[in-house]
DNA sequence: CATGAATTGAGAGTAGCTCTCAAAAGGTGC
DNA sequence: GCACCTTTTGAGAGCTACTCTCAATTCATG
């Protein structure tokens, strides 16, 4: 997902192959393939990967030491070693550093590769169980500093939404592919979102909660709710 | 709700009697009694009313005329006759002036007035089918408008977020009321979040197709899915 | 009408973000 | 190895949203 929803945890800061500066609002996923090393590409592209990395590291690292408004984008692209400008250019906004990822279609790989007679949220329950018990073992303080900022930081709050559109409209095109529908019926996209809507939740409910549950018991939580009735 | 989702159709510009200057993020949803005149409050308090009421027309004529972007805050202070402080004073940012709403308040009130065992999802479509069909009535290019800035502009949408989430927790109450749950429970939480995730995405629908479907049917439409599977 | 509180305007300051332009570095053909 | 073109970068100017302070004005109250 491109940056929300429970599946934050499964987040790492692992490199993004081909993450061109400047991807901007046009293509808020970028077609990355999943993380890889930086095997067989140029001395550029190389370059821009690790000075990509040294940004959201350097990112990271100061906020963590001094909170996020404290920390301004100069004082990140004197850690990083670049200029300000430069830090513009790999990221649209302040926020996009801390959100920025590129997991939604490896997420939608997952959700394709499960058989298509599956309920959906069954498929999204196997899929994010996974995520979460993969993703974070490498790096959990990263998922946890970014679902705390996502609750803590109305920016960064704010900037979500976005993400939760690009996840949203992928899962249409899963469900539509499904369901034979269209990934513009109201109806799909409608379902989309609350779904996303929900995962959300977990996930500020995980960070309100200092991280004390475990993940993947409230996700499967919810989708239980969810798919046994939705009704109050 | 405080304001996303379908229900913008049913928000006007009517005045918000209590609506204190400074109420930043404490305080999202102002204590506001509904929409009433002027009746009974001081001098003061109506020179208020007024400025807040000016401010809000003059932006949203200039966003007409100009597009969103295009008008700064200065031109808005200038159109309203105030000094661009006194605009930040009655709105937090940019966007509030646009989005800020308190229709919160009048929708819990009608949401505990339905029968306590009826389904929330079918107080949800009698409540908000009367919401659509007053509201609107009135003003319904500014509902449009609105809903058209929550699709096209990048900064409305984002702070969106904001609002969902305050509609959301409003929603949590209720639903705790009802079913004697608590009002953090997760399910609670998930369960409410998901459904104004469908319903904000029903207006965002609605906007994207230049509002040509009746709002109140696709509110139908989507409550009808919810409520009968949420599958897929 | 005098005192105190609320509201406002003016203005300076910060920081996020955009844009331009010239310098530097990587890649490619000879 | 060299010249040529493209990409990336840094420097810096500039805009605007937003904050804060302070003094002036306006309203409420005894």
């Amino acid at each position: 997902m491109s940056d929300n929803d429970a599946m934050t945890a499964a987040r790492t800061k692992t490199p993004e192959p081909s993450a061109a500066p400047d991807s901007r609002a046009t293509s808020p996923a970028a077609p990355a393939p999943g993380p890889a090393g930086t095997a067989g590409m140029g001395l550029r592209e190389r370059k821009k990967l690790k000075t990509r990395i040294a940004i959201r590291d350097a990112t990271y690292r100061l906020i963590r030491e001094q909170g996020y408004e404290a920390t301004t984008v100069e004082q990140i692209a004197e850690a990083a070693e670049v200029s300000p400008s430069t830090v513009f250019r790999y990221f649209p906004t302040k926020e996009d550093i801390v959100l920025t990822d590129e997991y939604d279609p490896l997420l939608e790989e997952d959700l394709r590769a499960r058989p298509a007679d599956e309920p959906i949220v069954e498929s999204l329950r196997q899929v994010l169980r996974r995520a979460v018990r993969l993703g974070p073992a490498e790096e959990p303080e990263i998922s946890r500093l970014r679902t705390k900022l996502m609750v803590e930081v109305p920016a960064v709050r704010s900037r979500m939404l976005e993400s939760m559109s690009v996840t949203g409209r992928m899962l249409c095109r899963v469900i539509a592919e499904r369901t034979g529908r269209d990934a513009g019926d109201l109806e799909v996209r409608a379902f989309s979102m609350g779904l996303i809507g929900a995962l959300t939740e977990v996930s500020a409910y995980w960070a309100e909660h200092d991280h004390q549950d475990d993940l993947g018991d409230l996700v499967d939580r919810t989708l239980d709710m969810l798919s046994t009735g939705f009704r109050a």
